[in-house]
DNA sequence: TCTCCTCGCACATTTGAATAGA
DNA sequence: ATCTATTCAAATGTGCGAGGAG
C-alpha cells in the first residue's frame, strides 16, 4: 500500500488554480456496476495524454443504495464523538496512471444556505442556515498511493466521520445539524514529496449527487431510520422478529410490543394526507440532474461537471411526501415491527417514485439547488486563526521526519473558518428562497494518516490561504487527550481523559488544514495561499 | 409546548491479541 | 521457528428513547 519515500523538497504551497487544463465528463460503466459523476483538471505535469488526470474516473459504489437514501431524503446522524456516514462512500477508480501516486480526499460542503426542519414528513427550508462549520477534508489513509494501488480495488472512505461539535479535535468533518450537504471527492496527483503542495498539482474532483444529505442529530424520517436498520450490519440489532419484539418489550418491561415514537409519527402523518404534499426545495433533493456543467477556472481551466448516468437517477424522492393519499404497512422494531400501521406505502416500492413524479416537479430539485448560482456569504475573521505547529515553516521544508512531534492540535483555532457550500453547477433555478452570497474561501482542514513526518505552518497573511499541519489522532488516541466529557462511553478510562503530549507513536498521523477559495466568478475555484503540505511520505 | 440535542443503553459487528495446530 | 487458522474479549458502530435546554 505504501510507496517509496520521497525526502526531496516541494515548493509551494497547493496551487490548485494553477493546474492549467479543462475537464471532461466521464460516464459511469454499466459493467461496473457502478457510475458517477465525474470531473477532472488536466494537469501540465501530465506527460502521457492517455494518462492525464481527467482522463481518471470515479464510480460510486452501491450506487443503488445511495439512490434508496437519496430517494427518501438521505440523512446523517452527526453526533458530538463523530458519526460515520452511512452508506458509506466507496468509489471504483479507474484511468489512473498505475505509477503516479494520488491523493484520494472528500471534502463536504453545504449545498445551500438554508436550515431545514423536519416537518408534516417533508423537510422544509427553516432559515438561513448557521455559519459554516470549519470546512475539513478527509484524506483516505491509504494516501498517498499510486494509481494501481487505488484501481486494484474499492476506495473505501468508510471511516470518515460527521460531527457537530465545533471544538472537534479528531478532525471529523464538522458540519451544522439540519443542514443540507454534498460530499465531493476529490483526486490529487501526489507531487516528488508525495504531497500536492507543489505547483503545477493537478487535481479533479469528483461529485455525486446521490450522496447529498441533511446532517441531523437524530432520524427525522422514518423511512430513513428503516433503510439504514435494514442496510447497515452494526444496526441488525434494530432488525426485528417475532422474538425479538418480543424480548425488547420484556426488556422494555412491557407485556407487548410498543409503538416508538417514530412510528406514532409516522402514524400521525399518514392520517394527515392533505399536508404531504411539499413545496419544500427539499423535496427535489434526489432529483437528477442531468446534463454537463463546464467550468473555467481562474487561470483559465475548465472544469465539467456531468451526470454520467443520470438516466439511472430518480426524478425525485421523498416518496411518503409525495403520495400523499397511499399508505403502505411499514414494519417498526422494537416491538413495533410487524405491527401493520397506517402508514404510507413502502418506499422501497419500485413502483411509487414513477407514479408520484408530478409531485416534485414543481419544487426545485435539490440537485437543481445545488447547480443554482453560487452566492456569497461573508469571509468570517476565524478563517485567519489558525492552529500553527512549532515546527519548520511548511513551505519548502524537507527532512522533516527528524522533528519532534508537534503538540496536540489546540481545541481549535483553525477550526473556525467558513465553508463555501457546494457551487459546482451553475444552472438556473426555480429556487424561491433568494441565495446568498457565498464566502470567497474556505478553509479545510486535513487529515493525513500515516504520515511520519510533520512540517510547521507559515504565518499567514490576511486573506491568503495556506496548509496548517499537526497531528491527527486516531479516535482512541484522541480519547486519551480530550476531557472525558467529550466521550460518554464508559469504556473511556479517566485517567486517559487528559490531554498529553503526543507520543512519537502517534506522530504518524497527521491533520493538515488547507484553504480552498471558491469563486463565484469562476464557480468553482481553488487557490492556494503560501503554505504547502511537506512530505507526504509512505513512512 | 415544541424542537433540537445529549447521553446512556442494548445489541451487533469489527478488530486484534492470544492460542493451537500444521 | 514460522505460518495459518481459530477463539475470544475488547473496541467500535448502531438506533432507541428518556430527559434536558432553549
Amino acid at each position: 500500500m505504501l510507496q517509496e519515500k520521497s525526502l526531496s523538497e516541494s515548493e509551494d504551497g497547493f496551487t490548485a488554480a494553477q493546474a492549467a487544463g479543462h475537464v471532461e465528463s466521464a460516464a459511469g460503466s454499466p459493467a461496473l456496476g457502478v457510475s458517477g459523476l465525474s470531473t477532472s483538471l488536466s494537469s501540465p505535469q501530465s506527460q502521457d495524454p492517455e494518462q492525464t488526470i481527467e482522463n481518471i474516473k470515479v464510480y460510486l459504489h452501491e450506487k443503488e443504495l445511495w439512490k434508496k437514501f437519496h430517494e427518501a431524503g438521505t440523512e446523517m446522524i452527526i453526533t458530538k464523538a463523530g458519526r460515520r456516514m452511512f452508506p458509506s462512500y466507496k468509489v471504483k477508480v479507474t484511468g489512473m496512471n498505475p505509477k503516479t501516486k494520488y491523493i484520494l480526499l472528500i471534502d463536504i460542503v453545504p449545498a445551500d444556505d438554508h436550515r431545514y426542519k423536519f416537518c408534516d414528513n417533508k423537510w422544509m427550508v427553516a432559515g438561513k442556515a448557521e455559519p459554516a462549520m470549519p470546512g475539513r477534508l478527509y484524506v483516505h489513509p491509504d494516501s498517498p498511493a499510486t494509481g494501481a494501488h487505488w484501481m486494484r480495488q474499492l476506495v473505501s472512505f468508510q471511516k470518515l466521520k460527521l460531527t457537530n461539535n465545533h471544538l472537534d479535535p479528531f478532525g471529523h468533518i464538522i458540519l451544522n445539524s439540519m443542514h443540507k450537504y454534498q460530499p465531493r471527492l476529490h483526486i490529487v496527483k501526489a507531487d516528488e514529496n508525495n504531497a500536492f503542495g507543489s505547483k503545477n498539482t493537478a487535481f479533479c474532483t469528483h461529485v455525486f449527487s446521490e450522496t447529498a444529505f441533511i446532517s441531523v442529530t437524530s432520524y427525522q424520517n422514518h423511512k430513513i431510520t428503516q433503510l439504514k436498520i435494514e442496510n447497515n450490519p452494526f444496526a441488525k440489532g434494530f432488525r426485528g422478529s417475532d422474538d425479538s419484539d418480543l424480548r425488547v418489550a420484556r426488556l422494555q418491561s412491557k407485556e407487548y410490543p410498543v409503538i416508538s415514537k417514530s412510528i406514532m409519527r409516522q402514524r400521525l402523518i399518514s392520517s394527515h394526507p392533505g399536508q404531504l404534499s411539499s413545496k419544500s426545495d427539499l423535496n427535489a433533493l434526489h432529483s437528477s440532474h442531468q446534463g454537463l456543467q463546464h467550468y473555467q477556472y481562474e487561470n483559465g481551466a475548465h472544469m465539467q461537471f456531468a451526470a454520467s448516468d443520470a438516466q439511472d437517477l430518480p426524478l425525485n424522492t421523498f416518496t411518503a411526501q409525495r403520495d400523499s393519499g397511499l399508505f403502505y404497512h411499514c414494519l417498526k422494531r422494537r416491538g413495533a415491527r410487524h405491527l401493520e400501521l397506517p402508514c404510507k406505502r413502502s418506499y422501497l416500492d419500485p413502483s411509487s417514485s414513477m407514479a408520484d413524479d408530478h409531485y416534485f416537479r414543481s419544487p426545485p430539485p435539490y440537485d437543481q439547488q445545488m447547480l443554482s448560482p453560487p452566492y456569497r456569504n461573508e469571509v468570517t475573521p476565524r478563517e485567519a486563526c489558525m492552529y500553527s505547529t512549532s515546527g519548520a515553516e511548511i513551505g519548502g521544508v524537507s527532512g522533516v521526519e527528524d522533528l519532534p512531534p508537534p503538540p496536540p492540535p489546540p481545541l481549535s483555532c483553525n477550526m473556525w473558518t467558513s465553508v463555501a457550500p457546494y457551487t459546482s453547477y451553475s444552472v438556473q433555478t426555480m429556487e424561491t428562497v433568494p441565495y446568498q452570497p457565498f464566502p470567497t474561501h474556505f478553509t479545510t482542514t486535513t487529515m493525513m494518516p500515516r504520515l511520519p513526518t510533520i512540517a510547521g505552518q507559515a504565518s499567514q497573511a490576511p486573506g491568503e490561504s495556506h496548509f496548517s499541519v499537526y497531528n491527527q489522532l486516531s479516535q482512541s488516541q484522541a480519547r486519551e487527550r480530550v476531557p472525558s466529557t467529550s466521550f460518554p462511553r464508559e469504556r473511556v478510562h479517566p485517567s486517559l481523559c487528559e490531554r498529553k503530549p503526543p507520543s512519537p507513536h502517534t506522530a504518524n498521523e497527521f491533520l493538515y488544514s488547507q484553504s480552498f477559495s471558491l469563486s463565484r466568478e469562476s464557480s468553482l475555484q481553488y487557490h492556494s495561499g503560501m503554505g504547502t503540505v511537506e512530505n507526504w511520505t509512505d513512512g
